[in-house]
DNA sequence: ATAACAACTTCGAGACTCGAAGCAAGTTGC
DNA sequence: GCAACTTGCTTCGAGTCTCGAAGTTGTTAT
């Protein structure tokens, strides 16, 4: 029983991801991105310290070569840019540009309307939210370590 | 506000799906699996009557011709079969073998066992479900009716 | 100073996904 | 019956995504 719950569970989040993103795909393809840029510009909060490669890295639970790959692309569009950190300089920061900014708004609210969760009432999202800030750190800003 | 909860549990719950993938790929590779075969392991029910190549496409929310390419992946392990439909000899159904059954059983121990979920109690599991079983279509419905 | 280490990049290979085209089987209309 | 159309699946080719290995530059410790 604990363990069917368990295996139903995963089969909910697993099947609202899925149809989040596959909804989501046609409209990020008309910005100009892919699942994997988008993704990244979820990873950049406009209003916080500009993470290094490494950070961004970690939260996207991808290596270094990797997001030097997905960097470029966005680098390319003119939606981030690579700063010099002045007191480490062999780390870089990404820095979200103006346009980068307005994509990523265009982008979180094409994804709230393509996503299953926005047919929930406020009160069943503030349910999910409290059950799932038990197992991930709090969905606001992540610490990087 | 509304807009911004909808974007937290968004987050979340592709968190909680990013870190169950990130933890299970490596016991996935050790099977002999990736990601996508493990996946359409998980679409196919052992005691369901055998989906065609199209039903499980659907399921996996991707196309024929990647639904073709996993198959053959599986197909080549010795965990599934194609097996003609007499009623249209146009389709083929997917059917798991012993061996695929196995393989299955310990793919999905192995991500409950991985997925941040299991850290929740029995009824926290109970909320999360009764609140995602709104949005997505009650399925996988188990085996003992 | 020299060695060890860290952040990032480049390179090459493999895995995944998709559209287009093709094939075999079923369906419809004449 | 037969030709035209549709459907389920496969093959093929291209593009994207991810990763390990190796290299570059900068930092830290001895």
């Amino acid at each position: 029983m604990d363990e069917q719950g368990a295996v139903a569970a995963i089969r909910a989040i697993h099947e609202v991801f899925m149809r989040t993103e596959a909804g989501v795909t046609g409209p990020l393809a008309e910005l100009g991105l892919t699942p994997a840029t988008a993704q990244a510009l979820w990873a950049l909060e406009p209003d916080e310290e500009p993470p290094s490669m490494k950070t961004v890295a970690s939260r996207l639970h991808c290596n270094a070569p990797n997001l030097s790959f997905v960097a470029d692309q966005l680098a390319a569009r003119g939606l981030v840019e690579r700063v010099p950190d002045p007191r480490d300089r062999r780390s870089r920061a990404l820095v979200l540009t103006e346009k980068g900014r307005q994509v990523r708004a265009q982008v979180m609210r094409t994804t709230v309307e393509s996503s299953p969760l926005s047919a929930l009432d406020p009160d069943d999202v503030a349910t999910l939210l409290s059950v799932l800030d038990k197992i991930v750190p709090a969905s606001g800003r992540v610490q990087d370590s």
